[in-house]
DNA sequence: GGGCATAATGAAACCGATTTCATAAAATTA
DNA sequence: TAATTTTATGAAATCGGTTTCATTATGCCC
């Protein structure tokens, strides 16, 4: 006999009625509602909340897809959709997507399958380029960070380009002319978005862009500490490295540290995204504040209201960023 | 009607054949598995996996409880699990519980309510300080890192207090006597664990310890930072910190910086964990290997055989650490 | 070709809740 | 007090699959 008719039995009440003291008590008698209450500690009954999600046509559940785990800017967006996801009783499934879109198609899926409500996409690939064909209205999808363009669906993204442009400003400003690029994983949208701020800045100064004053490489420690060493080794004469994450910086301050050159006298570097390391890694870093987990809360915080079908036109939000100066940047030593 | 009719329907077929189809295709005939697939493509069938969980009884879904997920050492061992959860196609559920009790207590509930088939809890409490009565055989229950004793249910640890011994041998082997202690979250028991083995060493090498050279903080940037402070100015006698982990390590090195003094000259540093930014940070840091993706794959893969019904006694591992020197840490000028 | 094992398929029960609709009881109004 | 509205409850259908059991079709062996 399933549970809920255990309880309705030892209840002396219909399953009916058991139900209703756990969805919406206020329907039920006081004595009726004490007689179940009763019925259900005794028996130690929770309702089953597959079979609610079943009946009910709604999992309460949101998977959010991340390219990787590891990297704190994902980390802390997934903790921003954490907070909002426990605040309004959903369950957070999570995937990482390691950049694959057979994966992210999987995700979608799982919408179709009924084991998500929506998908929350972490940077990575845009609805349409997930899905070229197919009904993409079906899917409820948010996509948050790393996004360069308003879609038909809700965003929360910053402004790549103008970011970059003001701290590369900021760079030519402290004199700096030979400015090296270290430029993330190249066909992301959010590297090109980033550098096309970098070459606005650039020329808006009078100069010219060069292509080989950029090295591409992964967003991390090490991607930025390799593609450190090539660009130095080509570009002995760069005095400014502008760094498409705090993790590249840091990894190029590494490698500039270990050539023997002295931060931020001989080179001044500069982040984005202002990780925790920025403040304490040395020199502390001079970056850009990316709200990551604010945004991580806005995604989510759409999503509720998408999956309300609150949603008139979708909802686009960009963040503003800021600029934090600190110890690796100095002016231009012009001997 | 429900999908799977519909596309029963079409086929010409009953519905137990389409679910046949899906399921076990070895079980029908060539001819009838092609009519149904042609059916199921045609009316861009999925079958519904909550149904199917329903109906089965297994979620298929996994609850991964972390007390941070910020923090870079939980969101390794997530990655791991991650990992672990994909290759056998199951679904990750998250949560992070703060630290707190009524969340963990949430999470294991989760299993009673169908929502999840079990519980991999990564640090925090172990399962009988999360439900000190009721049945706890009921919820499969893996626990991972910041494990201290092996218990009735799969566990995934280091030796916590091993490794702090050696490390802090290795420090006292520089000619350091008065080392103090950066001692994370003060009744936490794997910060108890630790202390424990740096006290072992201490003993060993005929000092006295003393309770005044420990300063507890959070497992964080900003909390090594801060006790680093209290510390060296309660005593600027020391020549060497050992820390819980890299991130209190590293703001410990802030602080040291910041206060004027060289590193690792006037004062050797150690971390505990070898995150990704122990190798790029200045002075690189001196730390103990702790094998947390790893370890995270291995809590998924116990969670996996649990679920099976494999395991016969409860499964324990304690992983091997090691100790790396980098440059945070110098022989003691004996001056 | 008859007898028997095996393979392929369908009918119907089932998983555990929710929800609609009907009905009985209680409360309100005239 | 009768009529009417409101409240409380139960019976039964329903969500979309899976699985058991029975039945029919097929293959194999001598």
């Amino acid at each position: 006999m399933s549970p809920i008719k255990r309880v309705s039995k030892l209840a002396g009440v219909s399953p009916a009625t058991v139900s209703r003291a756990f969805s919406d008590p206020s329907k039920l008698s006081a004595g009726t509602l004490e007689k179940v209450l009763r019925a259900a500690t005794q028996l130690n009954y929770k309702p089953n909340s597959l079979a609610k999600a079943f009946r009910g046509k709604s999992t309460r559940s949101v998977l959010v897809m991340v390219p990787d785990l590891r990297n704190v800017i994902f980390a802390k967006v997934l903790a921003g959709v954490e907070r909002i996801v426990a605040e309004n009783d959903y369950f957070l499934l999570v995937m990482d997507t390691r950049d694959d879109i057979e994966i992210e198609r999987a995700g979608l899926e799982m919408v179709q399958t009924n084991r998500a409500d929506g998908v929350i996409q972490v940077g990575g690939r845009t609805l349409k380029e997930i899905m070229p064909d197919g009904d993409r209205t079906l899917v409820p999808f948010v996509h948050a960070l790393d996004v360069v363009a308003p879609a038909k669906y809700p965003t929360v993204m910053i402004d790549n380009a103008a970011a970059a442009e003001s701290m590369t400003s900021y760079l030519l400003a402290l004199g700096h002319t030979r400015i090296g690029v270290l430029g993330g994983i190249r066909n992301r949208s959010v590297s090109q978005e980033r550098i096309k701020g970098y070459r606005r800045a650039i020329e808006g100064y009078g100069l010219k862009y060069e292509d080989s004053a950029t090295e591409h490489s992964a967003y991390s420690f090490a991607g930025g500490q390799r593609a450190a060493l090539r660009l130095l080794s080509r570009h002995p004469d760069l005095t400014a490295l502008f760094c498409l994450s705090d993790e590249i910086a840091i990894g190029a301050m590494r490698t500039a540290l270990d050539r023997g050159l002295s931060l931020p006298d001989d080179l001044s570097v500069t982040g984005f995204d202002d990780t925790a390391f920025s403040k304490v890694c040395q020199p502390t870093l001079t970056t850009v504040v990316q709200p990551a987990e604010r945004m991580g809360e806005i995604a989510m915080t759409m999503m509720v209201s998408l999956l309300r079908g609150e949603t008139a036109a979708p909802n686009h939000q960009c963040l503003p960023t800021e600029l934090v100066i600190r110890s690796s940047t100095r002016r231009h030593r012009t001997t």
